[in-house]
DNA sequence: TCTGAATTGAGAGTAACTCTCAGAATTTAG
DNA sequence: CTAAATTCTGAGAGTTACTCTCAATTCAGA
């Protein structure tokens, strides 16, 4: 009907090249560390040439840097229940879509996290997707309350919540679903209350 | 008495060329664009060689991203009266540093964001130091208040003030100090509130 | 099966760095 | 004031991420 039937021998393989690149680049990064670890190795492991590399992804920093608060983030901000508030609903969509993690995407994600935070270059790429998150949330936000993306509340609302998750982010070993869910639940309550120290 | 005397030929000159490289870079950067601009030609203009350059300047970043929310900000927050809150000594903080700039050099520091925001790279690092300053703020509003850097409402609150200040980061043209210190009076206050939407 | 489109590898080229080394300039000691 | 020690500089070679072009191969649809 839609393209729900098997997209072709070549999508097929293109589906698999992909995954084998970020696979092994991933794979390396761990081992060797992300600067340490060469495109070139990576193209290797994955038996594809340097050229065909960059075709899949655009720069190496891409394999590990793949898209965060993207539509799937926003579907799941959108469908909570119109009566929470903004701050409610990111709490809600955040639970929501760690909750969908299974046990080994998880130790996945917590290894990613640990591979951005520990290399400059992707630690400042990921903190500029953050700055970009922004835009975003003040944007789902303004939908919410009815009030226009550009307004200057939304916005500060929207980089306080970012900041708090930058804030939140884990700095050290691998933490617990649970436990980074907890986090945000709290820093989000301290928000609410106006930030008292 | 102290080093208050001339520091010798040799750190007058080095001072000097570094002055001239920055001077050049950014010159070519607003000219050209920080991506067509190359190191060649900053060093070329400055008049030394590449190799010089980069014994001045790690990466070519660092020509335009000197270090924000150093020793002088800290130095100006301690010295805020001690029954300040946290976001009441910040924003004394900015206020009185912004103050201290002269007409010429709120012109250079405008045009200094305009590279920032426009360079994706740039922009990137940019960032991350403002990450850093997360934890710069934790253990300077820990002083202020008596409890630990990395208590979770301390973080918390440096995350909000960090990520309300992304937030009020000039998106379009120049704009004039005095709106920008609204904006962050403004913000700080909604802070405050608990953020109402 | 044949034709057109997409994918691939190879190779050359650019630009940001890094490292090493020899020569020049500056400081310091005598 | 001169000689030795220190520091700075330019030059050159090398690495890595990334870009561009071109020819060969592979797949899709008629």
């Amino acid at each position: 009907m839609t393209t729900e039937k098997t997209p072709g021998l070549r999508e097929r393989k293109k589906a698999q090249t992909r995954a084998a690149i970020q696979e092994h680049a991933l794979r390396l990064f761990s081992r060797q560390g992300y600067t340490e670890t060469t495109v070139q190795q990576i193209a290797a492991a994955a038996d594809v040439s340097p050229a065909t590399f960059f075709r899949y992804f655009p720069t190496k920093e891409d394999t590990v840097l793949f898209d965060r608060m993207d539509p799937v983030m926003m579907d799941l901000f959108r469908a909570q229940p119109a009566e929470l508030s903004p701050t409610e609903a990111l709490r809600a969509t955040l639970t929501d879509s760690l909750a969908a993690l299974t046990e080994d995407e998880w130790r996945l994600e917590s290894e990613r996290q640990r591979l951005v935070l520990n290399a400059p270059e992707l630690r400042a790429k990921m903190m500029d997707q953050l700055y970009a998150g922004i835009d975003l949330l003040a944007m789902l936000a303004a939908e919410r309350v009815g009030r226009s993306p550009d307004d200057f509340e939304v916005r500060t609302w929207a980089g306080a919540v970012v900041g708090v998750v930058m804030a939140a982010w884990p700095r050290t070993g691998p933490n617990r679903m649970q436990d980074y869910l907890k986090q945000i639940d709290r820093a989000f309550a301290h928000l609410q209350a106006g930030l008292p120290l």
